[in-house]
DNA sequence: AAAATTGGTACTAACTTAGTCCCCAATCTT
DNA sequence: AAGATTGGGGACTAAGTTAGTACCAATTTT
């Protein structure tokens, strides 16, 4: 299938909501609490994103995750890519040498070109239009 | 990953292949051996086709498949999808209900219009476009 | 020093995909 | 009419990927 796993979506939810407040330190219970995605999987997700460099943490006890940069410079694709490595529809989009058949391969497609409309669509997605919708539910769940 | 999967690979290769020779009807080991993919798997893909009216096939001693249209009439997004299922990117692209946290999504994310764009740009690739590059190996391999 | 928080890694379970095989149906050749 | 060849359909197995969890180390505040 063409599509993105429910862990980047999970982090595209994730930063979403961090970039509602974006000088606020936010915590992982939090995050998972108003996300509703497990604190274990939140937290795996967090790490991550903050490894990429689009989050900044603070460590200890009144520590937290906020984005490195503004809500608008931040696009889809960098999250997406920062989670699933770079985007690659097939796989001799990314180099000569992880196709199984590539000596025997008798077609000749652009797939490159498609690859870039992709992320080109995906790059005019920013984090500022990702918050429209209210938060449905919050301060509901246990704090498992 | 955002990937057309290898199966998907296999059956654009195998109609690129019998596109090159529109009014021939090829048969399942002529196809297997030219492109070098295993028999049974040819075999499973070239039924999905002829199932989705990509392909036309004849049974019996002689039988054998053959385009439905035109190559320059089958794009990549008719091959792909009669392998894969309608291209969506995100679960919450097919429709309401296929999205696990859709109650207390907060994002508000293009993603039917992502879609759209992707689709729009694998239509413009055409089977006709997928035969450029030459035969590397032909009739070398066993017949088993 | 204690409590709270992130950082990193390893591990398990579940799901999806890839690939194979078998038997039936249809057609052609002899 | 019989036999050989080919496609049709489905079931099954194995492998790989993804999702999710748990644990312990490092850091910071109080």
């Amino acid at each position: 299938m063409i599509r993105i796993s429910k862990l980047t979506d999970y982090a595209l939810v994730i930063m979403a909501y961090i970039g509602r407040d974006p000088e606020r330190l936010a915590q992982t219970s939090d995050i998972a609490l108003n996300t509703h995605i497990a604190k274990p999987t939140t937290a795996k997700l967090l790490k991550r994103l903050a490894k990429r460099g689009l989050l900044e943490s603070q460590r200890g006890s009144t520590g937290g995750y906020k984005l490195t940069k503004g809500p608008s410079e931040i696009s889809a694709i960098e999250i997406i890519e920062s989670i699933e490595g770079p985007l690659a529809i097939m796989d001799c989009t990314l180099g000569s040498n992880h196709c199984a058949i590539f000596n025997s391969c008798t077609i000749n497609a652009p797939w490159v070109q498609i690859n870039n409309t992709i992320v080109a669509a995906l790059q005019t997605i920013k984090l500022s239009d990702l918050h429209a919708k209210p938060i449905a539910v919050t301060q509901e769940m246990r704090h498992d």
